[in-house]
DNA sequence: TTCTTCATGTAATTAGTTACATGATTGA
DNA sequence: TCAATCATGTAACTAATTACATGAAGAA
C-alpha cells in the first residue's frame, strides 16, 4: 500500500463530507485549497484511484451519454485513516515567494528593477481581497458553500486573509523603502534589525511610519 | 539551451556576489533561501554545470587531496541574463502550510485534534523567531554576512519576520477559538468574516481581542 | 586511531506538469 | 448548427527527492 500523499488526504478529506466525481474534486480542490495546497488536475484525477486500491473510498460508475464518469465515496476505513491524519501535528508553512526573492537578489545599483515585483505582489493581494470578500459575504451571509463548518472555515480564512494583508503592507512599505534609498541616513539602514529586536512587527503601516 | 528555473536564477544571484563551490551554495542556499526558496541539494548541485553550459557560468577545477572540487563564477552573458530576469515581475507567493490544512479539514466534532498542529505552528514560528534574532543582531551590530547588501537583506527579512509574527498570533488565536466553541454564540460564527469586510485584519492579538 | 562531521558527487526512484484527445452541453 | 466551454480522461515528458558511495579533516 503506498504511502499517501498530502493531496490524498486533501481529496480524503473532501470525501469525508460527501461523494464526488473527479471534475467536482477538481473544482473544490480549487476553489477552497489552491491557496494552502496547490496541485495540479491530472493529479487530482489519478489520486481517487490510489484511495479505491487502498481501501480508503469506493467507486461506482455513472453513464453521461457514451461516456462514463466515476463518483467516489469514503469507507469507514478512509476516515478512520483521515482521522488519525488530522490529529498528527501538520507541517510548517512553506512558501514559495519569487516576487520576494527578486528583491533579495535585487542589484542595489538599478533599485528600479525591483518595482515591477512589488507591483505583482500588490496585485496579488488586490486579487486575494477581492475573492476574499466574496467567500466572506458568502459566510456572512450565513449561505458559504460549507455553511455547516463555519468555525473552520473562519479560522482558515483569516490567515488567509491576513496573510494578503501582509503581502500587501509589505510590498507598499517595500516601495518607500526603495524610493527613500537616494535621500537617507546610511545608518537608518539597520533600523529595521532593531525594531525586530525590540520585539515588534518590522513591517510599520504608511500612516504610523508617517508619524 | 534548456529554460532556466528560479533556482537557476538564485545560484545566478549568488555567483554575481562571488565564487562558489557547490558545497558553499548549498550552504547559502540553506541559510538564506531556504524560507523563501526552498531547494533539495541535489538539485543545487546540478544546477552550476547548467549554467556553465549556458554560458552564463565558468567552472574551475582545484584539487583537494585524492578529490577535485569545482569553483563557479558568473559570466558577463551570466550578469545580463540575471538583470533581465530581476526586471520582471515576480511570482507571487505560493504557500504549502499543512497545518492550516488540517484546520479546515478538522472533524469539528473531534476539536481535540487540532491542537498538535497549532502547537506545530506556534513551535515553527518559535524557531525563526531565535534564527531571526541571530540574523538580525548580526546585521543591527553591522556585522552581517552580507552587510553591503543590508538594504534588500532588511527588505526582505521584514517580511520573514512579520510572516512568523503571523503565524503565531494566528496559532495563538486558533486554539482561543477552538476552546471557546463550546460555550459561544452560534451568531459568533461568521464575526470573522464580518470583520474582514469591515477591511479590518480577521486576527487580533489576545491582548486585544480580551477587550 | 577511529569516530564523527564535513564535503562531493551520481543513480535510482518518485512526483508533478504539460500536452493530447475527445465527448457533452449550452447559448448565440 | 456551430462555436465555446464544460467534462473526462491518458500519455509523454520534466523535475525533484532519496538513497548510495566515498574521500577529507578534525576531535576525542
Amino acid at each position: 500500500m503506498a504511502k499517501l500523499s498530502t493531496r490524498s488526504y486533501i481529496v480524503l478529506g473532501l470525501l469525508a463530507l460527501g461523494d464526488w466525481t473527479t471534475y467536482e474534486l477538481d473544482q473544490q480542490m480549487k476553489r477552497g485549497f489552491a491557496d494552502i495546497w496547490s496541485t495540479s488536475r491530472s493529479m487530482v484525477y489519478e489520486e481517487p484511484k490510489q484511495l479505491v486500491t487502498a481501501g480508503l473510498a469506493r467507486a461506482k460508475v455513472e453513464q453521461v451519454g457514451q461516456r462514463s464518469r466515476t463518483r467516489y465515496g469514503i469507507t469507514r476505513a478512509g476516515r478512520a485513516t483521515l482521522r488519525s491524519w488530522l490529529a498528527e501535528p501538520g507541517a510548517a508553512p512553506a512558501m514559495h515567494f519569487e516576487g520576494l526573492l527578486k528583491v533579495l537578489l535585487a542589484d542595489t545599483a538599478h533599485s528600479a528593477s525591483i518595482e515591477p515585483s512589488l507591483a505583482a505582489a500588490r496585485e496579488w493581494a488586490a486579487q486575494m481581497r477581492r475573492t476574499g470578500t466574496q467567500v466572506a459575504t458568502e459566510y456572512a451571509a450565513e449561505d458559504g458553500p460549507f455553511q455547516a463548518r463555519v468555525d473552520v472555515v473562519g479560522i482558515s480564512f483569516a490567515f488567509l486573509w491576513d496573510f494578503a494583508d501582509l503581502v500587501e503592507r509589505w510590498a507598499v512599505w517595500a516601495r518607500d523603502q526603495v524610493d527613500s534609498w537616494p535621500h537617507r541616513d546610511p545608518r537608518d539602514a539597520t533600523a529595521v534589525f532593531s525594531r525586530a529586536l525590540e520585539g515588534r512587527a518590522t513591517i510599520e503601516s504608511r500612516a504610523a511610519a508617517a508619524e
